[in-house]
DNA sequence: GTACATTATATGTACCTACATATATTTGCC
DNA sequence: GGCAAATATATGTAGGTACATATAATGTAC
């Protein structure tokens, strides 16, 4: 299905215009699929990055501040999802004895035996993106960037 | 700004990772854009799409299933939009002869002047589209339908 | 050391969204 | 026509999000 199809939109003012709907609707259709996947298994998306961005830190743990800056969403509201985490059992908060006003976060083993679990299943998710060739995908990653780092007038 | 350091994470476990996460990532940030610019002239994302939905109907109705078809964002809320659009007084609703289950939406005059002024203002949204070439914009926009037509086995 | 700015996190609030369910109307089958 | 299924919209509810503000700890200038 065409993005015309998709939002029976016949055509589009430019290539531009059209990119920039095709863009924001794909990406909405993906997170739905993830959002459906991660429902599944109790978690939302949100709560699984957070997760696994404490599994890469093997051991360390991370203040709240660091987890936003990797945080695909950068929301305000790392704390509450991180409250949440923490009332299943998947990661732990304890304040930092070197500067008090931070808060160390990490992953509990419950937590790591619960996304190791979810490993396997998550590939399935991936294969969205290899509809595409590798050298597609590596333009595609090219582009995304492009689009982000466009000087704007706003005004 | 690559993606790498837009959320400090340095490698990718392939290109299509890499490619799932940046598409989400880029398609929030452009929205983040977007709300802020709507933001500013009182009114949400959401909200312009519908308006300019109904605009482009040339003064036909659309019933609320006919505008979920059209929306980016398919969520069962079209309801409740067209709520907030009907207090501003941007919309009318009503009942329709032929089929009295269904309503019909129409933009009223009041609702025509305000998205008309903001139709020279909204094109610095697609700047950042403009950040490709013509003929990337094309392959991108390829790729994008290529992805939601994937085929997933999901278990 | 005190006062003030800065930083890190948490919380209050209003709004938005997903999902389930309710209500009203129409359609189709007997 | 009567009744069940289907359709169109609306609404209740829980939870998520943005934004402003609160709280606490630290840094800095004097």
């Amino acid at each position: 299905m065409t993005i015309e199809e998709a939002i029976k939109q016949p055509k589009f003012a430019n290539e531009y215009h059209k990119l920039m709907v095709n863009l924001l609707f794909t990406a909405s259709w993906v997170d739905v699929k993830h959002q459906q996947f991660m429902k599944s298994y109790g978690i939302t998306v949100q709560q699984f990055n957070v997760l696994r961005i404490l599994r890469g830190q093997k051991g360390n743990p991370l203040s709240i501040n660091c987890l936003i800056e990797r945080m695909i969403d950068k929301s305000s509201n790392a704390s509450r999802i991180v409250d949440k985490l923490e009332q299943k059992g998947y990661v732990l908060r304890t304040v930092c004895p070197n500067d008090r006003r931070q808060v160390e976060v990490r992953i509990t083993e419950e937590g790591l035996s619960f996304i190791g679990q979810l490993d396997e299943p998550v590939k399935s998710l991936q294969q969205y993106a290899e509809g595409l060739s590798e050298s597609e995908a590596q333009m595609m990653n090219s582009f995304l960037d492009k689009i982000r780092n466009s000087e704007i007038i706003t005004q």
